[in-house]
DNA sequence: CTTCTCACA
DNA sequence: TGTGAGGA
């Protein structure tokens, strides 16, 4: 199938379907005149990076550990004896940056509470600045 | 009509 | 990543 309908089947734009590519998480076949052909099976590979990426891996990382993964139908499954170290590696990676998270959020939330009687809101507040027209 | 590459708001 | 140009 072409880049169309693997978006389409995907769900996923065109531009990120190459955007993988380019960042070798998908190699599909090259038609003489130049389009893509992707396989069947690479609309469970999407599926599968989508997943990895929501997992807060780096496409990098995902690109090297997608083909020690197998997917059951509903899960995704380790093959590779060493995949586990790799993954434990990047759990803790996002430990430590939500930690950092947490450490900046008080920081807000200290200065936050020194405006003492200011109009303090713990909750999100939206305050996009508004870009200058002109 | 569909896809491709490349550059930029 | 989105969008649009310019071409096949």
């Amino acid at each position: 199938m072409r880049i169309g309908e693997l978006a389409r089947r995907t769900g996923i734009s065109e531009r990120a379907l190459r955007y993988y590519e380019e960042q070798q998480l998908l190699r599909p076949e090259r038609r003489r005149s130049g389009y893509r052909e992707y396989a069947e099976g690479d609309v469970r590979t999407v599926r599968n990076i989508r997943t990895l990426l929501a997992a807060g891996l780096s496409t990098y990382t995902i690109a090297e550990v997608l083909p020690c993964m197998t997917d059951d139908g509903d899960a995704l499954v380790p093959a590779c004896p060493e995949l586990t170290t790799v993954l434990s590696q990047d759990r803790d990676r996002l430990t430590t940056a939500i930690d950092d998270l947490l450490a900046a959020r008080d920081i807000l939330d200290a200065i936050i509470a020194a405006g003492g009687s200011e109009t303090a809101q713990t909750a999100s507040d939206p305050a996009p600045a508004a870009a200058p027209a002109g």
